[in-house]
DNA sequence: TGTACATCAGTGAACGCGCGTTCACTGATGTAC
DNA sequence: TGTACATCAGTGAACGCGCGTTCACTGATGTAC
């Protein structure tokens, strides 16, 4: 997404910038109360602004959510970029990004709520698509070098599958297994660390032949 | 949940058994529409009763999803009940069990996508713990076995974590794998087989030591 | 077997509420000349 | 530099709607005697 800094030169009408401050009161909101608590006029409400005013820059409700649904993986690209880069070998790699994307999910929870539900999300959306691809890339690109170094055997389109659903699962269960198993707090790290172990697991199997 | 026969048997009041009735017309709700598109008068719209007859046996709409989630555990339960049954040996085993979930998941896409939103589940409901508690226990019980026959260094609630991650995570993206990709189609056998395959690759990184 | 009573599932009218959307408007910014 | 005009972000009143909840009720089932 567009930084403050650049949105705010950009954008000097009345606001400053209000579609980016609708979008983080929408993120907000939904991270309280969760998706069903969601509405226009709540999010208008936090941002200060008329409730009319959400229209003119994202049209309805769902115009809203695809665009936080978009930054989702606009969060994910950002962050896995960022542990690839410092990665020291395939194997570290997959882990490194593995535990980046559980990490997004843990500091923007509302973004990852939404980010996988057509019913709130416009899924057609182009930048949907074009940002969602370039966030799995990530996963793929990994999962390329490991079968390069590692294993040339390797399904790697199915490897990604394989590990997107994993660390998506784990932002999904995570509420529940930090409530019920008191041995793990809610501690992002933990869960973090959590999701490095996991992807080293996985990764024993996607090399072995 | 209780059979049809058992419920009619017992309920033999104005409707039949109307509590299942609700529910069923819940999932068929959630199901066409999404969590989102819920609402309490549409479900007794559909089960063809007034609008305040929900009340009486469900409370209010936490009420109604709470005792859907209730029964995702049960239906997650039973499956991975025969499926373990039927295995030979502790590595297929997991893969059944797995299998069995993601079945589940496809065929009830309704109870899955509610049952781990505590914003519409009272997830501190006695039978929501119990039933959950016993669902899990069949994947606990799966890397037990592992454990015992297979790597006696398993940390075995670790494992199963991630099987769980993994089958939800998958029961999440199955809709966008399968729009995205168009070498898989939507069919509930082939994302049975990637789930099976999944776990067939989760077990060599959870034996190897 | 029959009568009186209690229980409770389901009705339907009524309520107030927050919602999304529309629309004429205000007023600030940007542009043409 | 100054004036006139166009653009467009944001306002606020108004609308109709579906929602959850309440409540007095009806009428069928079950029970006591």
């Amino acid at each position: 997404m567009p930084t403050s800094a650049a949105a705010s030169r950009q954008a000097g009408y009345h606001h400053g910038d209000l579609p980016n401050a609708l979008k983080a009161a929408a993120a907000e909101v939904i991270t309280e109360k969760g998706p069903a608590g969601f509405s226009l006029r709540e999010v208008a409400r936090r941002a200060g602004v008329s409730h009319a005013a959400p229209a003119h820059h994202f049209g309805d409700t769902t115009g809203l959510l695809t665009a936080l649904a978009v930054d989702a993986f606009r969060l994910l690209d950002e962050a896995m970029t960022v542990a690839a880069a410092a990665a020291e070998g395939p194997a570290d790699r997959l882990a490194r990004v593995g535990r980046a994307y559980v990490e997004v999910g843990l500091t923007n929870p509302a973004h990852l709520d939404i980010v996988f539900r057509p019913d709130l999300v416009n899924t057609s959306d182009p930048d949907y698509s074009e940002w969602g691809e370039r966030a799995y890339g990530h996963l793929v690109d990994a999962l390329e070098a490991i079968k390069q170094e590692m294993n040339p055997d390797l399904d790697v389109d199915d490897a990604a599958r394989l590990c997107w659903s994993t660390v998506q699962g784990l932002i999904v269960l995570h509420p529940g297994m930090s409530s019920r198993d008191q041995r793990h707090g809610a501690g992002a790290e933990e869960i973090g660390d959590l999701a490095e172990r996991f992807c080293q697991l996985l990764l024993v199997g996607l090399v072995s032949r």
